[in-house]
DNA sequence: CTGATATATAGCTTTACGGAAATATAGCCG
DNA sequence: CGGCTATATTTCCGTAAAGCTATATATCAG
């Protein structure tokens, strides 16, 4: 599995940066949408709905169909396994941080405790 | 693990979109630093590096430290398990692609064996 | 206090984004 | 053909992003 050129990657993230667009992709997680059904949820114009596709599409993240005056949008989640390998590059970080959330929280129980013991015992 | 709020996601999602931000954060990951290092690698102004650096704040992927007149850059990795989390809802559709795939280069394999065999047949 | 160093802020330009409205295109149906 | 429906394209607006230079602030060193 080859590497993604890093300018799709950059589309890709973009892409996502857009709480729309991945209202967009979640609705289509449930399978082919055409344009008009995709805009309903929203309280967006036609054309914006339009222009969101086009992102995504230049991202790789979705592709088009025709059927008759349909052009029904299909997810393509593809490039999302880049963008996954990209972020899973850093996962021993935040896992290190949460370990060390983890700690701190023990630690707090403990002195709470303690605390607590004390309490009683005053 | 909370989900975080939306526009989090959209802010570490549009930090990342930027390669040189994520050549800061592949910097950030070998330990912190000043932003002079930090400029150092790229044919980037300082300022302009600081801009990005407040954008990878904003993100909450770094933090800054205090010494002297330095202002060291550290990597904060929490917000990109969030963002891992909610590529990862997509994992199921690209492996499902990428089976696609591999059937279709299977089948591939298949006939160019029998093309070869006719070849030699032939 | 002065000078040097590290970083931030301000101001400017160019380009892109997200939205709207209006119009154009394309394909169906009668 | 003509009208209807689905979608795309164009044009416009306001805002933000990414870069630059120049300047300001802050801290250390002497």
């Amino acid at each position: 599995m080859s590497l993604a050129p890093v300018d799709q990657l950059d589309h890709v993230f973009a892409a996502l940066a857009d709480p729309t667009r991945r209202a967009i992709l979640a609705r289509l997680a449930a399978g082919e949408a055409t344009v008009n059904e995709l805009v309903a949820p929203f309280a967006l114009s036609q054309p914006t709905i339009s222009k969101h596709l086009k992102v995504l599409e230049r991202a790789g993240l979705v592709s088009r169909g025709r059927a008759a005056q349909f052009r029904p949008v299909r997810l393509n989640a593809a490039p999302l396994a880049d963008a996954a390998q990209w972020i899973g590059g850093y996962r021993r970080f935040w896992e290190q941080s949460f370990d060390r959330l983890d700690a701190y929280v023990q630690d707090l129980k403990r002195k709470e405790k303690r605390n607590a013991s004390q309490r009683k015992r005053k």
